[in-house]
DNA sequence: CAAAGCATGTAAATAGTTACATGATTTA
DNA sequence: TAAATCATGTAACTATTTACATGCTTTG
């Protein structure tokens, strides 16, 4: 009777749970929320959506109905109080949060030794670039709707962009200063 | 993830083909020598390296004899000139390097406004002890054997050590500031 | 002699990506 | 009217994890 236990639902599955709680309608609207927040610490593929919302509607943590935009199909969902739970239930649950990066630029970088002094300098400045960008993005594509959220009530969507500021300008200061010590060495 | 490479093999066996000519000899030294390394920008289990050991060899890329010690069976490899080319090829090849991370913490902190706020503190409270934690690993595992590689002439696992630094101490900082604020906001 | 560490491997399951596939609506 | 964006979905493939499985050697 109760709903799936943690660890019953793959991630992806809060990762949706929590994007519809917080405003997202459709599968589309999570993928961008998506795209433009958690992605930096999470990522999902649209592949992996549209199954998850199925499965999500058939254990009624959300409800969906057709809502089609003139002749668009769409489907618009909404958390149901077992979804609630679940998505809750899930936070508080302990489980190991391992910190796990995968970065080839910083892979490629720990084995340069086997590369041309340039093209090892060229790799520290294409992952200073990265991060610039990446701070960028946060700029121009996370802080505005984190800040709606926050006005909205839920202010962890902007608490948690600062700590993805924060690895990626210590990112920046590092390669700042490995550029200049292999340049000049 | 970053599908396969040019010369088509899975990143995984660039990092065998990597920690086999930065000294690791058998299956076992490379599984070791990527937990106190690279296994803080790009992981592998064991049991992804004795099938990649076994194709590596069968491509040509390293070659393998049987070295037992004692009874215990073991089976050493060395990187050929064609290995050495492949992995060179890899290292210098453009090709997108996204900074992918996978943080269930921040991921749930994120959504922490479902939860009560004692629970998002202690969130935050973890994430910090967790970084503070690869810090003193970071000390204690890595720099050790990376010293020694930079003594011998290979800079650079040093060097891509300090990005891993100053991601994690950005961490400490930023949960720091961010403890003090949600504990007297 | 027990525990920790060395050493190697496989099978099954899960997760994830990429490519395929389609079609409507809005905007320049 | 073309391009960008909205919108949804599936199939095939690849990667990865977890659990299973074994057995030797060193150290306390």
């Amino acid at each position: 009777m109760p709903g799936p236990a943690p660890g019953d639902l793959p991630v992806s599955a809060y990762v949706i749970l929590g994007m519809l709680r917080l405003g997202a309608r459709s599968g589309y609207e999570v993928k961008r929320a998506v795209e433009v927040s958690v992605r930096f610490f999470w990522n999902i593929s649209h592949a992996q959506i549209y199954p998850n919302l199925e499965r999500l509607e058939r254990d009624g943590l959300i409800s969906g109905h057709a809502d089609p935009q003139g002749r668009r199909p769409r489907r618009v969902y909404e958390v149901t109080p077992d979804g609630e739970r679940a998505l809750a239930l899930w936070l508080h649950t302990a489980e190991p949060m391992p910190f796990e990066v995968r970065d080839l630029a910083t892979l490629k970088l720990f084995f340069a030794d086997a590369l041309p002094p340039s093209e090892a300098l060229a790799l520290v400045h294409a992952i200073r670039l990265r991060s610039e960008e990446t701070l960028a993005r946060f700029e121009r594509q996370s802080a505005p709707p984190a800040r709606t959220a926050d006005a909205g009530g839920a202010h962890y969507p902007l608490l948690s962009l600062r700590l993805g500021i924060a690895v990626h300008q210590a990112l920046v200061d590092a390669c700042d200063a490995l550029e200049r010590e292999l340049y000049c060495p």
